[in-house]
DNA sequence: GACAAGATGAACGTGTCTGTTAACTTTTGA
DNA sequence: TCAAAAGTTAACAGACACGTTCATCTTGTC
C-alpha cells in the first residue's frame, strides 16, 4: 500500500482538533498505518506539526490565489467565492486554533497565507468601500476569527458549508444588526 | 506564605495559552510555588485544568449578568459595555480556544456563560433590532469568535482594551463595509 | 514562645511517549 | 518473475511528567 504524506497529515490533522498533545500512535491509527511509518517521513514529532502547519496554510493561501491582483468593484462576490471555498478545508484546517498565540513558527505562514487578503482589504478600504477608521490588521484578524467560528459551527453540525459561508461574509460586511 | 487557588489558576491560565501541553512544574513556576503544592489543591492535573475552566467561564458569566432581563432600546451601549468588562479577561480566558471543540465538561459552562448573551440576543431580534435571517446560534458564536480573536490581538500588543472593545462591537453590529 | 496548618524540596515508583533498530512481509515496477 | 522499495511488527532504551511520600521549614494564631 503506498502511503501519502497527506493521508497523515490529514489524519493528524483530524486527531489534533479534539487533542492538542494527540500521541503519534493515535494519529496513526487514524491513518491506519502503523506508527513506524509516520518516521520514515518526519523524522521527529515537531517536524510532522511543522509540515502539517505547513501544508494547512498552504491550502489556504492557496484559496485566497483566487484574490485577483487589482481589486474588483464588487468585493461581495469575490469574498463569498474565496470563503465558500475556505469552508471545506474546516477539518484540514482547524487544529491551527490550537497553535499559541506567538508562535514564530506559524506566524510567518500565517503572513503568507492571508497576504492577498490583506492586499484586497487595503485596497477596498483605499476605494472607500470598507470604513477607513478601522486597521486593516482588525479587518484580517476578525474576519479570520469569523472563519474558524463557522468552522467549528460546521464541525458541530449546525450549519452547511455554503450557508455558514454567507454568515461569514454577511456578517463581516454588514454586521448584524438590521438596517 | 498563603497560597489563593486563583494564583495557581491565574497562573495555569497564562502558561497554558502558550502551551496546551504545559508541565505541572512550568504552570507551579509561574505561579512562583513548588509543584507539589498544586497537589494539595488539586488531586490531579485534570482536576486543575477542570477547575480552570470552570472559573474562567464563571469570570465570564459574572460579566454577562450586567445584561438586564429585558433588553433595552439601545443594545449598542449595552454591548459595549459588556464587551469592554469582559475584555481584562482576555489573559485568564484566552486558553480557552485551546479546548477541543466538543468538549462535553465544558460546553455545559459555556452555555451557562454566554446564556444572557442568547436571551439578549433573541429578544433583540424578535424586536427587530438584529436581522431575522440569523439563526441565534450564529449570532453568539460569531460574536465570541470575535471575542477571541480581540483576546489575541490585545496580547499581541496591537490593541488596547478600549479600541478593541468598540472594534468587537462595531464590527458585530454594523459590519466593516462602507454605507 | 508554642502549636498547628500549610509550603517546600528531594526522592522515588510508575506509566507513557518518543525515537531507534532489526527481522519480516507486502507492494511496486522493471 | 525477481529485486528493490516501502510498510509492519516487536522490542528496546531513554526521557519525561505524573502522583506520592516524608522530613524539614515558614507562616499564622493563641
Amino acid at each position: 500500500m503506498v502511503i501519502r504524506n497527506e493521508q497523515i497529515l490529514d489524519a493528524a490533522a483530524e486527531v489534533l482538533v479534539q487533542r492538542p498533545n494527540a500521541t503519534l500512535q493515535s494519529i496513526a491509527n487514524a491513518a491506519g498505518i502503523s506508527r513506524t511509518t509516520i518516521f520514515h517521513r518526519y523524522a521527529t514529532r515537531e517536524d510532522l506539526l511543522e509540515a502539517l502547519g505547513a501544508h494547512a496554510l498552504q491550502r489556504i493561501g492557496s484559496v485566497m490565489q483566487r484574490i485577483p491582483g487589482p481589486a474588483p468593484e464588487d468585493i461581495t462576490a469575490l469574498l463569498l467565492d474565496v470563503t465558500e471555498g475556505l469552508m471545506p478545508l474546516g477539518p484540514h484546517s482547524a487544529f491551527l486554533r490550537m497553535a499559541p498565540v506567538g508562535d514564530d513558527m506559524l506566524d510567518a505562514h500565517w503572513q503568507q497565507a492571508v497576504a492577498p487578503l490583506a492586499v484586497l482589504f487595503a485596497a477596498a478600504q483605499a476605494r472607500g468601500q470598507l470604513r477607513s477608521q478601522i486597521p486593516i490588521r482588525w479587518l484580517v484578524s476578525s474576519y479570520v476569527s469569523l472563519l474558524f467560528g463557522a468552522w467549528d459551527e460546521i464541525a458541530v453540525g449546525e450549519l452547511g458549508p455554503m450557508q455558514a459561508a454567507r454568515l461569514v461574509v454577511d456578517t463581516w460586511l454588514a454586521g448584524t444588526a438590521q438596517t
